[in-house]
DNA sequence: CGTGTTTGACCCGCGC
DNA sequence: GCGCGGGTCAAACACG
């Protein structure tokens, strides 16, 4: 009670807040869009490469776990800003959502990340923008789901399982999707999102397809395709779109793919080198992703201009203290003035060119 | 001393 | 119009 008496300085406050939400009309609509990650995680908060600071915490209604809210550090004027919660059915799920698209260079770690977000987030306002009528479909939880050397990507509509974090749901919930890494799943996997901050993620965009595509992957060998095939009521949903990405099987007999990155784990390595290959082998796939991340950066540019991290000429990399470190393990700490252009750059680089961490093992069992 | 976290209050949008 | 709840702010605090 005797904290606050800044109520003079609200006002102004109050002004540059109102002001902020509207900030960015690039990114407008990205900041609608949300996309959560769940996965089973003992750290308080995932390490995703980027550099977060705490602004708040909530106890949201109905979940007796409070919410933790966090800010994109790396830049002072970066959006981007993210949720973190536990799921009070299973505590050791942690639930993070982002929100916002960074407008500032990104190391790799962080930028793998914010792609896959950044797509997620494209595809959800593709699919909201595009769909019509949305609001009268009540669709059944319908699923989607891809196989890649066992790794199941399902992709489904939980638009009638409402996400617990909006408990009263309805339009006030932006249209989100959810990365479902929790179910029956790599744990290991899990946890290098959770302690080490070197996963070598991925974009992935299903915004363009409207039919059932499947993308070859090189190795396995009954299922070697990542197949996707979308559900026509998945983008009608009461919230616009809302869909979630299942990872729900742990790949077995993770033989023979492991690259020997320093200290990747196997299934780490697995499924970077799946997300890789398929959409090294795709270009369709690359281009709707890059497509994504342009849309989302608000650039169409899609040039690729690396940068090393320490000295860049914006000054952004010395705010970045720990970020260096962080992705060292795993990286040559590379950032890039669009996340598209890293991610694409990554796979292009990987293929030929020494520039990228050998550790990043993209290009590792290339068929070409 | 600098940086990040905690925490109570305020703002605002939405539902009733 | 009112109340509720989510999101945000910033002073105080903790920690290295």
């Amino acid at each position: 009670m005797e904290k606050d008496n800044r109520s003079p300085e609200r006002r102004e406050v109050k002004t540059s807040r109102s002001e902020s939400k509207e900030e960015g009309s690039e990114s407008n609509v990205a900041k609608r869009a949300r996309v959560s990650i769940r996965a089973r995680c003992e750290a308080p908060t995932m390490h995703d490469g980027c550099q977060w600071r705490k602004y708040g915490q909530k106890t949201a209604k109905g979940n007796p776990c409070p919410r933790a809210y966090y800010r994109c550090t790396i830049a002072p004027s970066c959006p981007v800003r993210k949720q973190v919660q536990r799921c009070p059915q299973d505590m050791s799920i942690l639930t993070t959502t982002y929100e916002g698209t960074h407008n500032h260079p990104l190391p790799v770690a962080a930028t793998a990340m914010a792609s896959t977000t950044s797509a997620a987030a494209t595809m959800l306002m593709s699919r909201s923008s595009t769909s019509q009528g949305l609001s009268s479909i009540t669709a059944p939880v319908t699923s989607t789901t891809a196989n890649i050397n066992g790794v199941n990507f399902t992709l489904f509509d939980n638009s009638t399982t409402r996400p617990y974090n909006f408990p009263n749901g309805s339009s006030l919930a932006p249209p989100t999707i959810t990365l479902d890494l929790t179910t029956n799943t790599s744990t290991h996997l899990i946890n290098r999102f959770s302690q080490a901050p070197k996963f070598s993620s991925t974009s992935l965009d299903f915004s363009s397809s409207s039919e059932n595509i499947k993308f070859p992957t090189p190795w396995g060998n009954n299922s070697n395709y990542l197949n996707y095939n979308p559900s026509p009521p998945f983008n009608k949903t009461p919230f616009g779109s809302i869909g979630t990405l299942d990872f729900s099987k742990q790949p077995n007999g993770l033989t023979g793919n492991v690259r020997n990155s320093q200290s990747s784990s196997p299934s780490q390595q697995l499924f970077t080198e799946t997300i890789a290959k398929v959409l090294t082998s795709a270009p369709s796939f690359q281009h709707a992703v890059a497509a994504a991340i342009s849309n989302m950066v608000g650039s169409g540019n899609s040039t690729n201009s690396w940068r090393a991290t320490g000295n860049g000429p914006n000054g952004y990399q010395n705010q970045v203290t720990g970020l260096a470190t962080m992705a060292k393990p795993s990286f040559t700490s590379y950032t890039s003035n669009h996340s598209q252009s890293t991610l694409m750059s990554s796979l292009s680089h990987s293929k030929g060119s020494s520039s990228m961490a050998p550790s990043t093992s993209i290009d590792a069992n290339n068929n070409q």
